[in-house]
DNA sequence: ATGAAAGCGCTAACAG
DNA sequence: CTGTTAGCGCTTTCAT
C-alpha cells in the first residue's frame, strides 16, 4: 500500500499537505489540492485506518454484541447496525456470545480495546458486570436498561397489554404465557406488564416457566400449555410460537382452533408459516438505527472534550495520580488541559422506547367453548 | 486505559521488558515477568490493539462480506465465521452488500484496508472486480470460485444429481428448476449439474428463469412452475421453497400432492414449516469454520516472510520502484531485505469442496399420475 | 536478561 | 497556505 509520503513525493509536497488536502480541502490552495488527489489517485493510495485511528483516538469502529446471530431476530438488528454504521463513517465488529452470560463479559472486554462505541443486544449479564465491562466506553444497550448506560427498548408492556387485550376481545378468559430465559429483562418485563393487563383486562394468566427463546424451547413448552387449561397462549417470542405450534400439531391440536397463540418479535419467518403468526411486531430496523445513532450522539456530544478516547485515557489516569498521590513529577505529558469539572456528566443516558404494535394473523381465534 | 509506561513504572522495568514479559514470557527472568504480570494486572492493563497493529502490520481482524444478514443461510455462515475467527485469534468485521455487487466491491475495498483477510460469501462482482478489491490480501471465496482466490465450495452438481435422483426415483419424468439471481455463480453450477443429471436419468428439466434467492422469489415462480407441466420442482434455496409452496396453497395446489418440491440449503426453517422441506443439506458451521481456517493458513504460510502487511506494502514499492526506474536513491528504509524471487507463488491457492446429503422430508411423494 | 531507541503511518500543533 | 516536528502505544532491533 502507498503511505503519505509516496503521494507527497509524486505530488512535490510535504506530507502534512497531503493529509490536509484529503481531510480538510479547505486548507490548502485549489491547485496543489489537485495535485495531491491526483498522485493518490494514481497510486491508489488510501490513509491506513490503524495509523489514523492510534493517531487520532478513534477507531472508527463499533462493535456489537448479539446472543445468537441465526435467531431472525438478530439477525435483523445486526444488518441494520451494519447499515447505518456504515452510513455515519464505522466500520462494525461483531461477536456472539452464544447465548452464554459468561462468554459475553469477555467478549465485551474484547471489543471495548478496539471500538469507539458499544451496541450490546439483550445482553443477559448482571448490571455491575456490564458496568464494569464497558468500562466507560459509549455504549448503547438494546432491549435492556441499567443505569448509567444509554439504551433502546421496545414497550413490552404495552406489547403484552395489545395481545392480551385481543384475546380477550375473542373471548378467552384464560390465557398462558411461556416466559424466555430466567435472566431476561424484557422477559421480566413482560411478565410485570402481564399480571396489571391480566388484572385490568379480568383474564386468569398461567405462567408456565422458563424455555429457552427457540423453535426447540416453544416445542418444549408445548405439553406444559396444553395441560394448562388455557385456551390461548402468549410466548417469549415468535421462534418459540412456531415449536409450539409445531408440538401441539404433533398431538392433534390444531391452531387456532384448539388453542390460539400470539408471539413476540414478528421476525420475517412469522409470515412464511401457515396459519401465519398472530404477533407483536418489533420495528427491528429502527431499534439497530436508532442504537447507532445513540452511540454516534454519545461519541460526537464528548466531543468538545478532545477525542472519546484519549479523553477516557486522561481522565483515567488524573484518576489514578490523584488517588495513589505518587508520581507527582509531570511526565512529559502535555495534555494535562482537561479539567475534571467536566467529568460530572451534566445529562444522563438517554433511555428511548419504540412502540410496538400487535399485528393479527392466522393464529388467533375465538376459543372453541364460545363458538 | 493504562499504557506500558505506566505499567512499565509500576513495576520498575523499562517498557521494552514489558512488552517481552506479556507476548514472550520465556525472554525475562522469572522474577520480573512476575512483577510486570501483577502491575499489568492491577492497572487492568490491555495491550492497544490499534497501536500493537501499527507497529506489527497485522490487525488480526478479519473481514467477512455477505449478501444478506438476514438470509439464515449467510447468517448461520457468518455465526461460524465469528465463533471460529474468535478461537484463531482474529475479530470479525461484518459487510453486508444487500445483494449488490457495486456496493459489494465499495465494501471488500473499505475492509481491506482494515483486516488481515477477507471471507467472501457468495460475491456476485466479476473476477476481475474481485481479484482488483483484495488486492492480494489473503481472501477465501466460499459458494464461488476465481482464478487466483481460494475457495470453499460445496459440491453442486452433487446436490442436484441427488435431488433429481430422489425424485426420479419417486416417478417423477418432468421437472422444474427455478434459477438463483442471474449472477449466482452456483447457480450456473447447478444449473449445469442439472442438465447433465437429467439426461443420464432420463428426466426432462425445464427452467423456469432468475428470481431472487427469498420467500418473494418463490412466491414470484410459483405460478411458472405451476404452468410449466412438471411434477416436481427443485429450487435455488429454501427461502425460495417455501414462497413456492405458500404460493401453491393460495392457488389450491397441495404440496407434495399435487406437485413436490426440493430446496437447497437446509436452513433450520426448512424443519419449522408443514410438510418439513425436502432439501440438500449443507454444512453451513463447517463451511464457515473452513473459510476461516483457509484465510488462517495463508496468513501464517506467508509467515516466512515478514508479516504479510507489511510484505505487501514493501513488495508493492519496490514493485513500482523498479517500474518507474526513479527514486533511485535509498530513502533511509531499512526494510529492503526482501528477495523478489518469493514473489512467485509456488502453491496454488486452495480450493475445496463440501459433500452435500439431500434430506428427505414432507415435501416430496409420488405424483399424482403415477399413484 | 534488560534498556535505549527507532519507527509503523498518520494527524495536529507550531512555525514560518 | 505550507513544511517541520512531535508523538499516538506498541514491538523489535541493537547494544549492553
Amino acid at each position: 500500500m502507498a503511505t503519505v509520503r509516496d503521494v507527497a513525493a509524486l505530488a512535490g509536497v510535504s506530507i502534512s499537505t497531503v493529509s490536509r488536502a484529503l481531510s480538510a480541502p479547505g486548507m490548502v490552495s485549489e491547485s496543489t489540492r489537485e495535485r495531491v488527489e491526483q498522485a493518490a489517485k494514481k497510486l491508489d493510495y488510501r490513509p491506513n485506518p490503524t495509523a489514523r485511528g492510534l493517531r487520532v483516538g478513534r477507531t472508527t469502529t463499533l462493535g456489537l454484541l448479539v446472543p445468537d446471530l441465526e435467531n431472525p431476530f438478530f439477525a435483523s438488528i445486526t444488518k441494520a447496525v451494519q447499515s447505518r454504521g456504515r452510513t455515519s463513517g464505522y466500520a462494525v465488529l461483531i461477536a456472539d456470545s452464544d447465548e452464554d452470560a459468561s462468554q459475553e463479559l469477555e467478549l465485551v472486554s474484547m471489543l471495548a480495546a478496539q471500538v469507539d462505541g458499544l451496541v450490546l443486544a439483550s445482553p443477559r449479564s448482571s448490571d455491575v458486570s456490564l458496568l464494569a465491562a464497558v468500562d466507560g466506553l459509549p455504549t448503547v444497550l438494546l432491549n435492556r436498561e441499567v443505569d448509567g448506560l444509554a439504551s433502546l427498548a421496545v414497550d413490552n408492556a404495552g406489547g403484552v397489554r395489545q395481545s392480551l387485550g385481543h384475546l380477550r376481545a375473542l373471548g378467552h378468559r384464560t390465557v398462558a404465557a411461556v416466559s424466555g430465559p430466567a435472566g431476561s429483562w424484557s422477559g421480566a418485563e413482560r411478565r410485570r406488564g402481564l399480571e396489571v393487563a391480566g388484572a385490568e383486562l379480568g383474564v386468569e394468566v398461567v405462567d408456565v416457566g422458563h424455555f429457552r427463546p427457540t423453535f426447540a424451547g416453544g416445542v418444549a413448552a408445548a405439553d406444559l400449555v396444553a395441560a394448562s387449561g388455557a385456551t390461548a397462549v402468549l410466548t417469549y417470542n415468535d421462534l418459540q410460537a412456531l415449536g409450539l405450534v409445531d408440538r401441539l400439531r404433533q398431538r392433534g391440536l390444531e391452531v387456532p382452533r384448539d388453542l390460539s397463540v400470539v408471539g413476540f418479535d414478528d421476525v420475517s419467518v412469522a409470515t412464511l408459516v401457515s396459519p401465519a403468526l398472530t404477533t407483536v411486531q418489533i420495528p427491528l430496523a429502527a431499534l439497530g438505527r436508532g442504537a447507532v445513532d445513540l452511540v454516534v450522539e454519545q461519541l460526537d456530544g464528548g466531543d468538545d472534550a478532545p477525542a472519546p478516547g484519549r479523553r477516557r485515557a486522561a481522565a483515567a489516569r488524573e484518576d489514578r495520580e490523584l488517588l495513589d498521590l505518587e508520581d507527582a513529577a509531570p511526565d512529559g505529558g502535555g495534555d494535562r488541559d482537561d479539567d475534571l469539572s467536566d467529568l460530572a456528566e451534566d445529562h444522563l443516558p438517554q433511555r428511548s422506547r419504540l412502540s410496538v404494535e400487535l399485528v393479527v394473523r392466522g393464529t388467533t381465534s375465538v376459543p372453541a367453548a364460545v363458538a
